[in-house]
DNA sequence: AAAAAAATTAAACATTGTTCAATAAAAATT
DNA sequence: AATTTTTATTGAACAATGTTTAATTTTTTT
């Protein structure tokens, strides 16, 4: 008899199901407990196969790490695309920005993943990772219709995106990463609030501030601050 | 016999000696081969002692690798305090801004230490660590003056220090972190100048631009990007 | 010269990610 | 239905990491 195809396409999809399985296990280890804790042995244990098992699923761990990644940007894509409706583009500059904080501060495990560490660098240059560039189309786009508006000074659209993104991910950065020992950690949600407002307004001195309910209030606690050998 | 107070000191002086040997010979392998390169043993080999010797010179691998963090900072103070006889604050706040991007790009692994990275992070909330909080300080005096004279809207000085240390920070932690594979390398220099002068020019429009000779060209090509586990 | 103190080593431990021959399970073939 | 072939999974090992500790060597003091 030739091969049968009900066969395959169970195994494909029970192969599917466990591929899918070890990374929602990665992503909630992630959240709860911190990089750190997403192992091989771990996942293994929790989907209850052996360290060697995951090999035949994923080439590597980086390749898991990487799916988390793209999880991750597509999460963020979501937030951003969520923003496209507003008509007006520096109303939408404003709420893009906020979306970003607010995604940055509320899901501190991805964007560390997506834009801090190193580990799974080598995929996003090499693999096509059209997610990871979704966002940054969306506030480019954006900040050249600012610009044709005469809410902002006209330059090279990716230079004046890759400036604002290099403010709010700074900003981010600088919290996630702790490198803010200098100010009480009370203050933080006035400092990102106010640098936001503070610079915002500065580049664009002829109009107005928007509403300011789309931030959380405070932000979340940040977790796993033990020992991280993040890099 | 009392105790011989000389062979105490020359001790001393010897096991000083060893630890900045440690030391000197990790931020160089840091340095040229980069943070993953840093390794107990690596640095036992090189010292010529087993690796176990190390822990009666630092407690932890932390210890160490923040000895290098102090290190760094003391260099990027250096250069922050070099541009303080500037005496116009608005020329002071710009030139401060393009020692900032030329420190890190040219010494990118001190400020992926300094500023990136979250291993030595206890320490850096835990210990006193001054050394950390002066080019901070610097840059907060210069943005309070730059608010007396005008050049900037006024405000709290800790948020705008934040908002401006936020964006370059944000420029540099892109590169180094390799988030702009949407963005041709070769236009990375162009776009690290036009966004510093765009968004500073924006924040200032009533002031002209400062000479554009500070920043290195082309930027240090970016060492060991094969496989890094810096998180 | 002997005793005490300090420095250093050697060897182990626990934890990583990863590989691979052996085995078990499933599917295809006869 | 039995056998062969293919696929999936395991178990055990490997190399590399940081770290600890008992034993040993070296240095200092008595």
């Amino acid at each position: 008899m030739a091969k049968n195809i009900k066969s395959i396409q169970r195994r494909e999809r029970e192969r599917e199901e466990l591929r899918e399985q070890i990374l929602s296990t990665a992503m909630s280890i992630l959240v709860s407990e911190g990089y750190d804790a997403v192992t091989i042995r771990r996942l293994a244990n929790e989907i209850e196969y052996t360290p060697g098992a995951l090999y035949s699923y994923f080439k590597d761990k980086d390749e898991i790490v990487f799916a988390l990644v793209v999880r991750a940007a597509q999460h963020l894509n979501k937030v951003f695309q969520a923003q496209e409706s507003l008509p007006n583009p520096l109303e939408r500059l404003w709420a893009i920005g906020r979306a970003y904080l607010k995604f940055a501060m509320e899901h501190q495990e991805y964007y560390d993943l997506l834009f801090i560490m190193s580990t799974p660098i080598q995929k996003i240059s090499e693999a096509e990772f059209s997610e990871g560039y979704t966002a940054f189309i969306i506030l480019r786009q954006t900040v050249g219709e600012c610009m044709e508006h005469g809410y902002l000074p006209r330059a090279d659209a990716d230079v004046a995106a890759f400036a604002l993104w290099s403010f709010v991910h700074g900003s981010v950065s600088l919290m996630i990463r702790k490198r803010l020992a200098i100010i009480p950690e009370e203050k933080y949600h006035d400092l990102l609030e106010g640098a936001y407002n503070f610079l915002m307004s500065s580049m664009m001195p002829r109009h107005h501030k928007q509403s300011e309910t789309t931030l959380p209030k405070p932000f979340p606690k940040l977790k796993h601050s033990q020992k991280s050998k993040k890099k």
